[in-house]
DNA sequence: TTTAAATACTTGTATATACAAATATGTGTT
DNA sequence: AACACATATTTGTATATACAAGTATTTAAA
């Protein structure tokens, strides 16, 4: 469906025009669409999303500072998202022994279990995209969303 | 920048989960530079995106739910928003005489007056990120993006 | 060694958003 | 007309986010 039937626009939009809609939209559906797969786990994507940071962390800590600039969208409280993983016990915060301004924060057992357990869906979720395309469209769209992103200075 | 460096994956990601990330950390980008071109406006995206809609009626009012269907961003919460912009006075809400559970909303003189002064602006925003690609590479995003989101029933 | 500046994180507050429930009006059936 | 049901919008409430200010700790300078 064109973004104009979906905007229900009556006039026909530059295409500088379109690809900023096509694309705030399109991230729409693809966000929405993955809430909804995270909903039965009461996980948020941004949770989820903090977790495999740090997961990804392969046992060291990782502290907030690290954690934000990791996070795809810069969330400007980490610290209350954290409070949230904390709560289920999906992680673990302590005051990181060297540098006492620091935290140290680490994913649980829980929680690694937990992405255990969201993996098949997750995947599930990025094939229900990505098999609209061929492997060379799919190289193609990463290419250009780097390139259209890419502000000159 | 690839965004395994964005994001400081020490894995590669594969293709599918690439396009998923590259989706989310672009649409991040743009919107956020958007949300910088409102600010001295004090107009957030969603304000703005409404008040172009409004302009599309070209004069006819448009009520609550034909607001909402044209919104990129389904909001919940289309009443709070217009109450935002009726302070400001950028336009009037009134009940619908032939159906008087609907509201007739329309963009006033002060509304357009502020799209007109913000036309520039908004379009050098566009600019801004059209520009890295050129006339084919548009398109081609145009239709990749278009591809990827639908899902097939 | 106190003082200032920088860093890391937390907290307060205002605003935004999500979702369900409430309200009000209209439509169709008996 | 009285009823249920559908539609359109608003409101309540809980949670999320944005941004500024606050606190604690470290580093560096006077």
């Amino acid at each position: 469906m064109k973004i104009e039937e979906i905007i229900k626009s009556n006039v026909s939009l530059d295409d500088a025009k379109r690809v900023i809609l096509n694309l705030m939209y399109t991230q729409n559906v693809v966000a929405e669409k993955f809430y909804e797969t995270l909903k039965p786990f009461e996980l948020s994507g941004e949770q989820y999303n903090v977790l495999r940071i740090l997961r990804g962390q392969k046992g060291n800590p990782a502290n907030m500072c690290v954690i934000q600039e990791r996070m795809i969208t810069k969330n400007s409280n980490t610290t209350r998202l954290i409070d949230k993983l904390l709560l289920k016990g999906l992680v673990t915060r302590n005051v990181c022994p060297n540098n006492r301004r620091k935290m140290e924060v680490l994913i649980t057992d829980k929680g690694l279990a937990l992405l255990e357990e969201l993996e098949p869906i997750v995947l599930a979720h990025e094939q229900l995209f990505a098999q609209n395309l061929n492997q060379e469209e799919i190289i193609q769209l990463n290419d250009l969303l780097e390139k259209f992103r890419t502000l000159k200075m």
